[in-house]
DNA sequence: ACCCAGGGTCATA
DNA sequence: TATGACCATGGG
């Protein structure tokens, strides 16, 4: 028979939280600026950079680009490791203006855009996943610390496996869909943040039911 | 006061 | 290929 358990977790969370929206920002480039602020960061402290930003009118790509990378610094200094961040969005931006905009980027094979967005200093699988399925809205799954944890709690992974090979299970267990990878995401990060980090599962939150009772539906 | 967050790079063995 | 050091703020 086979294996449906990741359907099913995903009918449980999306049953019980409902459609969630992502990416929480407001075009494509803050996707990709956001992305790189919210490496190994709480997205609470995230949100103030973006904002700082946003009053800075900096949120668009030529202005970063133009921008000093000592203010910019400043700028994002809520967001934690603000001097790496701040090489990193450099980098975001020289490339993106090199490939010739977000509209380039768009009518590109998914295959290149993700072998060039990995060539970029700072960007590493999680982050060019990010971009590519919630910027442009390309199917590929996106596998962070949450999704380790929570799965191989589940038994479903090995926590340790490479990036690439969870990528490969969760997309072959769930089909290309976009939408899904979309709203799959973003239900593994929000339960995540109700969960107890020191036991395997606590009482209260969604995860809870999915470990104690038989997955089959 | 301690732990860790929606990672990635670089140096070393 | 596989660890370890490093980056740094803010909330629990």
């Amino acid at each position: 028979m086979r294996n449906c358990s990741f359907q099913c977790v995903y009918k449980r969370l999306d049953r019980h939280y409902g459609p969630q929206e992502w990416w929480p920002a407001e075009t494509p480039f803050e996707v990709m600026v956001g992305a790189v602020l919210t490496q190994n960061t709480a997205w609470n402290n995230v949100e103030k950079a973006i904002d700082a930003l946003r009053n800075a009118e900096l949120l668009q790509p030529e202005s970063i680009h133009a921008a000093d990378a000592g203010m910019l610094a400043e700028l994002i200094r809520p967001a934690g490791y603000f001097n790496v961040k701040a090489v990193r969005l450099k980098a975001l931006v020289g490339w993106l203006m090199e490939q010739g905009g977000i509209e380039m980027l768009a009518s590109m094979p998914i295959k290149d855009l993700r072998h060039e967005l990995l060539s970029v200093h700072g960007i590493g699988p999680e982050t060019a996943d990010d971009i590519l399925l919630y910027a442009f809205g390309h199917p590929v799954f996106v596998i962070d610390a949450y999704t380790r944890r929570m799965f191989s709690r589940l038994g479903l992974i090995d926590e340790k496996a490479d990036y690439e090979l969870l990528r490969r299970q969760f997309e072959t267990e769930l089909g290309k869909e976009a939408a899904v990878y979309n709203q799959y995401h973003a239900l593994i990060v929000v339960q995540a943040k109700e969960v107890c980090r020191k036991k395997p599962h606590c009482d209260k939150c969604c995860l809870a039911d999915v470990c104690r009772y038989p997955i089959n539906d």
